[in-house]
DNA sequence: TAGGATGCTGAACGTGCGTTCAGCCCCGCC
DNA sequence: GGCGGGGCTGAACGCACGTTCAGCATCCTA
């Protein structure tokens, strides 16, 4: 049962790594060693060895998930970069669950593995409001490099906080179902704010931006050093 | 140093549970009852004397923290109900830190208790939205309660997404200084957004319309039982 | 003044965890 | 054919945790 040929399918270091992802996917990111080792049917020592420490497994997990997904990614806008085509993509990541499932988990752990995605996320939302922009399909910004930031923040906090519904225990099995059934909730009040503007005058925006600039910039006299 | 008059100045069930609020929202919800005993200056067991277990514990805080957040805010909304007093809140809540950092590590800790806050948050959401539009400062909506829920969720969530950057260890004393440069940083994508539309033309709204009709109301040769 | 309730504690128990370590097995090389 | 080394294990260590429990003060009541 142990032992057998050197690799089973695949090696040992990968099976662990793959058995860690699905564990911290599915329990959290407080999933135990003992747990990750029995799933990939080693010992728990074989973990330590290969990894060195649960610091060092996290990190080889996050590297693992950070190149697969920046892979699919790449490959899935080349085929069609559309924005129609992001129902069909939800629809598809059957075999991607247990990525969607740790970078959710990630995100919701904190620390440096979440900002790193969400810094990726911020960049893409960035070079795709620019592309849009240049093509007239989206309005200029006072603040560009804001408003995509709040966007990518706002969407990938909504998916996180919507998440936990899924409880402790994370169904891998049904995370694209309800995917798909978030998305579809989600996007006629996203899509709908985006095209016709919620407030009918600018006045709390100029009311906003007359208070800001009195904030930053108050009267001479009583300016401070 | 023990037992004293039966009140030190607050009985010891109430430092217990102040105690563990702050350390809820320092530690995040894994904090230990011993660190919390210590803080209350008290044994462990007197915790478990009186709030029976862990759970206990925090279903007591996850009450107190509702009750007093109701009555801080009806309390606020009573004296100034309009929204550029929000700034001035946020500029308030030096004495609230505890109560909204426990909820950034409720929302955090996911389940039930960061359910209930987020369900409160988006009927609040509702109200606002449905007044200003009977005021017409706000434009009607095809689905007023999905829009309602996703600026709740997508506000909530883009807070909680950043809040990590508070790290493991969350400064109370800091959190109302950032909460305000996050309310500034934050507040001129979102009012923006809110004004001039971010998409120039409709097309990406219509296509998902189409497309989810396509998807609810297939052709009746293909209609399944 | 007796007696019981109440507030509270110190010490301990059991559990599950990450991690360590001495050593086994088996493969490929000399 | 011996042997060194890498892959791998079982057992254990030390720790922190939630929780339990017997018992000590203190106070209210009768």
């Amino acid at each position: 049962m142990r032992s057998a040929p050197p690799v089973d399918d695949l090696t040992a270091k990968a099976r662990i790594r793959d058995a860690a992802i699905r564990r911290f996917a599915v329990d959290g990111m407080g999933a135990s060693i003992r747990a990750i080792a029995a799933d990939a049917g080693v010992s728990p020592a074989l973990v330590m060895h290969h990894f060195g420490s649960r610091a060092g497994l996290r990190e080889a997990c996050d590297a693992y998930v950070h190149a697969q997904i920046r892979e699919h990614k790449t490959a899935a806008m080349r085929a069609d970069p559309s924005a129609t085509a992001l129902l069909v993509q939800l629809a598809q990541l059957e075999d991607y669950a247990p990525l969607v499932g740790y970078t959710i988990r990630a995100l919701q752990a904190g620390g440096e593995g979440a900002r790193r995605f969400v810094e990726q996320a911020v960049a893409d939302a960035v070079a795709y409001l620019a592309e849009g922009e240049a093509a007239g399909t989206v309005r200029p910004s006072r603040d560009p490099e804001a408003r995509a930031r709040w966007m990518a923040e706002s969407a990938l906090g909504a998916l996180l906080l919507q998440a936990p519904a899924l409880e402790e225990h994370m169904d891998l099995a049904e995370l694209p179902r309800w995917l798909r059934a978030y998305a579809m909730r989600v996007l006629l009040p996203a899509l709908e704010l985006y095209t016709e503007p919620l407030l009918t005058d600018a006045s709390m925006l100029d009311a906003f931006l007359r208070a800001r600039d009195a904030y930053e910039d108050p009267g001479p006299e009583e300016r401070g050093p």
